[in-house]
DNA sequence: GCATCTCTCTACCAATTGGTAGAGGAGCTG
DNA sequence: CAGCTCCTCTACCAATTGGTAGAGAGATGC
């Protein structure tokens, strides 16, 4: 069965919103993309506000789903860690609006960010039991798992989507450039993590 | 002598587009907060697009200015590299909005990171060639300088500024939360960058 | 065959948007 | 005083915005 006109709205929101954001989108112009009129698309949500929170939910269905995959393996200490980042830029790739959807709900003063971060409150909670027991267990150097787990947060998002701030500094917005971006980050993260 | 009508413009201009992001500021909004009408600002400014433009532009002298004068102190190692961190905090808690805009200008796909990026340009150079030196001194850990550059960009910033991450993990968004977030940040670069 | 439900459309609308044209006041210069 | 520049304003405008009302088409159920 072919995608729902739900779904293609929902997706060419994620899109659209996750690139240009919020308040850069109109309806009609997603309706031109689509192909349909802005009234079909209200229709199945009721408002623009309601559609950014449908796509909010469902980006955060999807990333849940994706971190708890990920962390499910059962694997320890900096094996763990590394399995999250480099699943982190396979995400980078495949989906930069995903990620880049993050980024604008996550900007400072923004009245929609509970709604994601409620919903993903569980990953972190289970990330920073992750942390604390690895700390415990040795496998990872000792300090504030919470405080840890945002400078862990800030670099591998950061790494992953800060795009013109590569092209700044001369890095190549390559897959080649990518994956060595992963690798330095990598590095530098077992660097700060190792236990001594 | 009093703030000039230009200045108070550009200032509230870089609080309401690196708070709530360009598109969503509207030159009316601005006019109302200023007390001004519209057309005032447009006779300083030809158009919104100009605007935002001397606004990113005044933005980085202000940053280039703020890291010149950071990194001409001479520190090597570990010691520059927590001067500036404490100095980015200080920043983020003095003028948010300036971190905000560059969050605001380094969206991926943004046609204005150009503007920003050549004229922070030198800064990096800098960076780029102490990070190199130090490592060339062993005062650093050896790795790549230009992404070690981007991680530690993409950790700083990304502490400083994810406010709403950091509500997410129940992190305090109060100023000792923010102190105590910075010490942690430093331990979290010390153990990364320190030679073994 | 008829009614109902689901979906997408056309036709509008009021409000807001960035921007133009130009009046008029204040202050300086001759 | 006359003329000029600098600044801020009122009065508009066309285009775009998010949103409402309701028609019509197609499938489904009785």
């Amino acid at each position: 069965m072919a995608e729902s006109t739900r779904d293609r709205i929902l997706g060419a929101a994620l899109r659209a919103y996750g690139t240009d954001g919020f308040a850069a989108t109109s309806l009609d112009a997603l309706a031109d993309q689509l192909g349909i009129r802005k009234q079909t698309i209200l229709y199945y949500f009721p408002s623009k506000q309601a559609l950014f929170e449908a796509v909010i939910d469902t980006a955060a269905v999807d990333l849940a789903k994706v971190f708890e995959e990920e962390a499910s393996r059962g694997l320890t200490g900096l094996q763990q860690v590394e399995a999250i980042v480099r699943r982190v830029f396979r995400l980078a790739v495949a989906q930069p609006e995903l990620l880049g959807l993050i980024r604008e709900v996550t900007r400072p003063g923004s009245l929609s960010a509970d709604r994601l971060v409620t919903q993903v409150a569980p990953v972190l909670d289970r990330a920073r039991a992750f942390l604390q027991r690895e700390m415990d267990a040795g496998h990872l150097q000792r300090s504030d798992p919470e405080m840890l787990l945002l400078s862990l947060y800030s670099t591998v998002v950061g790494v992953a989507t800060e795009l013109e701030v590569q092209r700044a500094m001369g890095l190549p917005p390559t897959l080649r450039g990518t994956l060595a971006r992963r690798q330095e980050l990598i590095r530098f993260l077992r660097a700060a993590l190792e236990p001594s």
